[in-house]
RNA sequence: GCUCCCUUCGUCUAGUGGUUAGGACAUCGCCCUCUCACGGCGGUAACGCGGAUUCGAAUUCCGCAGGGAGCGCCA
């Protein structure tokens, strides 16, 4: 049975990079017919917050990333953790270390001066007797011998146990740590793959030997490569939009950013566009890229702009609906959100664009002097016209509207286009919309005259 | 400094000894066109470097260079 986990710390958003791993991780559960679990590993008391758990869990839902067990605290299992340190202790695989911060501070630095790796000296790990005063707990990591394990994706990877040292399992509040905590995670949910950034590579001889220590078998390894910003950089702030909440602010769509993130990595031929039936299907662990991924923001965009044209029209319209509440637009009086999809969507880039440019649909239009000054008089007594046909057009409907524009400019002697503009100008207050004759079925008849009216009648 | 990881067009990638090195985004040109777009057609553009193995290397091996991660009483 496969059982795989996403395990966040909350000290932050879900962030994009996070987004892929869950996604992964999730993605082999299901094509495996296993179990994901959620684990909030908030064992840093200092910088967890109760917002990024709520954020982590907003993310994980938008993305409809369902979990079957969890979400489960690390902060609830404390007991369990004190358990197991015990357990260590009697059994000699960890032991209490008195150093001093100072003293370890002061070894640290006499190994860099000697540019040595900085690591702890196991003075403490032979003494005979307890002694008085605050301590650690440390892992008792052999001191021979190697780590091998066999990464799914970057194969067979060896560690040297000479590298590695004594690494403390429980501070001296007796909280644990988290290489610890992991382990003990790892093996009471029985997780069978673990999937995460390839940050943790370094960490993972350590807890495989704590695993042996407990006479337990480790899970399979996946390590993901880092995402990078598009400038090739690390992820940072500076990146704008690295939470997953950022993306449905500027207007993209969940399964555009799962199938922009999937591909981040993974591949499948030359596919680019795939259901989540078919990722569950196809996707595979082995797969997986080695070398991190510089973040394509134009492609996302393409790629947001193909579900908005094609993906499902319900959840569209229900995002598009959030987006139209956040820009304070009323969509009750004005066409309906499926027809707006339809006629904006392959002539924006994301939700929010869509949403700035669909205004006029719904709420009267300030025309600026500039949009005004385009409308030259000339062309006043042709847009009385189309005006005067549209009241009186028995169907509104964008053909028949069509049918009205093209005899008007012919008799104006016209090319459409010269008349096309100045109407569009008329009744959106700007020069882009869809295909105007659609734009004036949508906007309605009661509006687009008014407008017009407005143009003729002040001369 | 030490350990580990990574390296195909600008970007995401296909490729597992013999290909004109393919696709996608972006970009450029043309077509379509009532605006903006969509769409169609076409173009520019890549195997980091040096050895070795081989009849033959993007593909295997070894160096080098460059990039990244880890080395916490953070996760």
């Amino acid at each position: 049975m496969v059982r795989t986990r996403f395990a966040p710390s909350p000290t932050g958003y879900l962030h994009i990079g996070g987004a892929r791993t869950a996604l992964y991780s999730w993605l082999y559960a299901r094509k495996m017919k296993g179990i994901f679990i959620l684990r909030i590993e908030d064992t840093d008391l200092e910088r967890s917050t109760p917002e990024s758990v709520q954020a982590i869990l907003d993310g994980m839902a938008w993305l409809n990333l369902d979990y079957d067990e969890g979400p489960f605290y690390q902060t609830k299992r404390f007991d369990r953790y004190r358990e197991v340190v015990a357990e260590m202790l009697a059994k000699g695989a960890a032991y209490r270390c008195y150093c001093s911060k100072e003293r370890l501070e002061a070894l640290r630095e006499a190994q860099i001066a000697n540019k040595e790796k900085p690591r702890y000296d196991g003075h403490c790990r032979h003494l005979t007797q307890a002694s008085d005063g605050p301590f650690v707990v440390r892992f008792k990591n052999p001191e021979q011998g190697v780590v091998e394990f066999d990464d799914l994706i970057r194969g067979k990877l060896t560690f040297a146990n000479t590298e590695l040292d004594d690494l403390i399992i429980a501070r001296s509040d007796g909280t644990p740590t988290y290489n610890f905590t992991v382990v003990v995670d790892d093996i009471d949910m029985e997780i069978s793959h673990v999937v995460r950034g390839d940050d943790h590579i370094n960490n993972t001889p350590r807890q495989i030997n704590i695993f042996r220590a407990l006479e337990k078998t480790p899970p399979h390894y996946a390590h993901l490569p880092m995402i990078l910003g598009s400038d090739g950089k690390r992820l940072s702030k500076r990146h704008g939009a690295a939470s997953v909440m950022q993306y449905r602010e500027e207007g993209i769509l969940p399964q555009a950013l799962l199938n922009y993130l999937v591909r981040l990595g993974w591949s499948h031929g030359d596919q680019e566009i795939f259901s989540m039936e078919e990722l569950i299907q196809l996707f595979d662990l082995h797969g997986v890229n080695r070398a991190p991924a510089a973040l394509n923001p134009e492609k996302l965009l393409w790629l947001n702009q193909h579900y908005m044209k094609h993906g499902d029209v319900a959840f569209t319209m229900k995002e598009l609906a959030w987006h139209m509440a956040q820009l304070n637009i009323n969509t009750n009086d004005g066409p309906p959100l499926a027809d707006i999809i339809a006629a904006q969507s392959e002539r924006t880039k994301t939700l929010r664009e869509m949403a700035e440019r669909s205004r006029f649909f719904y709420e009267e239009i300030v025309l600026s002097d500039e949009m005004r000054a385009q409308i030259s008089v000339e062309i006043i007594p042709a847009i009385q016209k189309v005006c005067e046909k549209l009241e009186k057009l028995s169907e509104w409907e964008k053909t028949k509207i069509h049918e009205i524009l093209v005899a008007a400019a012919e008799e104006a002697g016209l090319k459409l286009g010269k008349l096309a503009q100045p109407i569009r100008i008329a009744v959106t207050g700007g020069t882009i919309s869809p295909p105007l004759d659609l734009t004036i079925q949508l906007i309605g008849r009661e509006r687009v005259i008014k407008r017009l009216q407005k143009i003729f009648k002040q001369g």
